[in-house]
DNA sequence: CCTAGCACTCTATTCTATCGAGTGCCAATA
DNA sequence: TATTGGCACTCGATAGAATAGAGTGCTAGG
């Protein structure tokens, strides 16, 4: 057992993954004869998977049937044959970047459009996660009164997002004063990042800093929602894969946000673009693998944008437009 | 052929839906005879099923199979034996109940958590449409600066949502003079319609007045925006039939909003709560039943939420959660 | 080191036979 | 006249046997 991929090997399981990425069937030694720019002979090619196999990279899905990629396989492919530099098609790249330039509008609309655009380029289902609490700036926080004892506090952030949330006071309070506790809120936390936020000092008016009290434990629980996921795609996964049971395992996984979010988190705090089937960890997703793409705002990490198919996908396409997609949103996002 | 439903056929027809909508299989004389309250012997009741048959209420997937309704069966099962009042079980009651009163922050999450609440319920597909700008009112409208030459614009409406856009300008403005401009709008623009916005007098002040214009078309454009949809449930879906074709055609239909929301509109112009299989009128839903209800907020009727499922599907139980959500949606937005 | 040849394995397909659920019809019955 | 037991019939579902073919591993010879 020579356990050293040299190049032929490595030209062998790469045409293999091809192969079986399009057609999606067990690929044999006679048609990667055929095919693959390989001058040697089925037997050969033989000898070469047999190793190949048991090194992990391929396996049979029965005796006589052609092999199909490991997740090892898989990996080893990404690793060595899939640039991560943007040397996408031209056509794909005018169509991103016209959606960028056109693209405006509410941040939540940005994401859920730019989820949805993922989606169609790849045919996969697609993860967009908005900017987390740490990045995030207070810009600008506003009291509206609804009735005398209701107020609607609104908080501006640094990238234009805003959260709100209706106060319940006991007592009543007056307009001026709620201008009065309105300007001195935006004052004291202009640029105070939403995930340090300390009490105020009192300004003296009982009222006002009631209200102000109030309103800074109500931005305290704005950190937790401005953790955004957007996923698109549902129908991508139908189509994917051909057992329902399958379908539907992703399905239920996709629709709890927060294993997502994390199962990206995970994968980009390795420093991966790339996780593949049983990398991810999380059995219902065996069969699937996930490219991600972290996107930068004025030079700042704050969201990653993710995207989730079958192990048997094709990665350099996909990445590709990841990282289109990935940096077209930042860029957007720099801008407006 | 007495082509006229007497109360024994009726009874059949109810049993026929109720088993098949249990086990999923056809449904067969013997079985009937034994379940069902009816006390007559198989041979009479494959009397009754043929004429139900020849009369278009049933169907045979094939010759020595039992019966399965068709969509006409299904029709009359609900305007015959479903009613239309509340008369849900406690406990179902009970979650409802304290999800809504638990329930707070702002519209959108009130909007998607209602249709992963009414998902989660039935075990089918959710949608949960939102205000239509119609109905929607200016409370306030907020200039917040940016930085001097551009300008964030925020506007809340009756129903508590909060609009967002950036103002480019020409040319700088100081604060104060924003603070103005701000005053003046939500002073003239309180209680309007979104849907009916005309041009405000000029106050005389050149920049202000510029910027006012500026303002009131940008809230034009609100008008689209606040046309929300909220679909939830993929996964059901994928549940529900065991075609991966049908799972899949169902969801691609489901990704078209404006689809769904016409197809919910046309239900309920129509004055129906159900619309079963070839009624929908839509060839990818031809295995679905819609189960639709406005909710009123203020008495008046400002959207709708509605359940996709199978036509094989639980419809009193369905029906019952439909109403309770509407009912518990219109009344949580009728407070906030 | 490569490759042609060959025996072998195992799936997928086809065909047949059989089983059994459920029917429609008819004659008997209350 | 309405109901029912009896019965022949239909047809899908299941199982078994035979076949074809794809692809393999191994070996021996270039």
């Amino acid at each position: 057992m020579s356990g050293f991929m040299d190049s032929r090997k490595a030209a062998i399981l790469r045409a293999v993954v091809d192969e079986y990425v399009q057609c999606a069937e067990p690929v044999g030694s006679s048609l990667l004869a055929r095919i693959a720019g390989i001058q040697v002979s089925p037997a050969t090619i033989r000898n070469e998977m047999n190793l190949l196999e048991h090194e992990g990279y391929l396996t049979q899905p029965h005796t006589s049937a052609g092999r199909i990629p490991t997740d090892k396989g898989y990996r080893y492919y990404v690793d060595t044959f899939v640039s991560d530099t943007n040397d996408s098609d031209v056509m794909q790249f005018q169509s991103v970047e016209e959606f960028f330039t056109k693209a405006h509008g509410a941040l939540a609309e940005m994401f859920s459009d730019t989820s949805r655009l993922l989606t169609n380029l790849t045919n996969y289902a697609a993860v967009v996660t908005g900017p987390s609490p740490e990045t995030v700036l207070i810009r600008s926080v506003q009291l509206i009164s609804l009735d005398p004892k209701r107020v609607l506090l609104l908080m501006v952030d640094s990238k234009g997002a805003v959260e709100k949330k209706t106060l319940e006071l006991s007592i009543e309070i007056s307009e001026s004063e709620l201008e009065v506790a309105s300007n001195f809120l935006t004052r004291r936390l202009r640029g105070v990042p939403l995930g340090s936020l300390d009490e105020p000092e009192p300004l003296g008016e009982p009222l006002v800093d009631q209200i102000c009290v109030l309103a800074v434990e109500s931005l305290r629980e704005f950190q937790g929602e401005t953790e955004s996921v957007y996923i698109e795609g549902a129908s991508k996964v139908a189509s994917a894969f051909d057992a329902v049971d399958t379908v539907r395992r992703v399905l239920v996984t996709l629709e709890q946000h927060f294993l997502v979010v994390s199962l990206i988190r995970d994968v980009l705090s390795k420093g991966q673009k790339v996780a593949i089937g049983s990398e991810l960890g999380i059995a219902p997703l065996a069969e699937c693998s996930v490219v991600v793409s972290p996107y930068v705002v004025e030079g700042e990490q704050v969201g990653s944008i993710g995207l989730v198919g079958p192990t048997r996908m094709n990665y350099p396409k996909v990445l590709a437009a990841v990282n289109l997609v990935s940096a077209g949103l930042g860029k957007r996002l720099s801008e407006g």
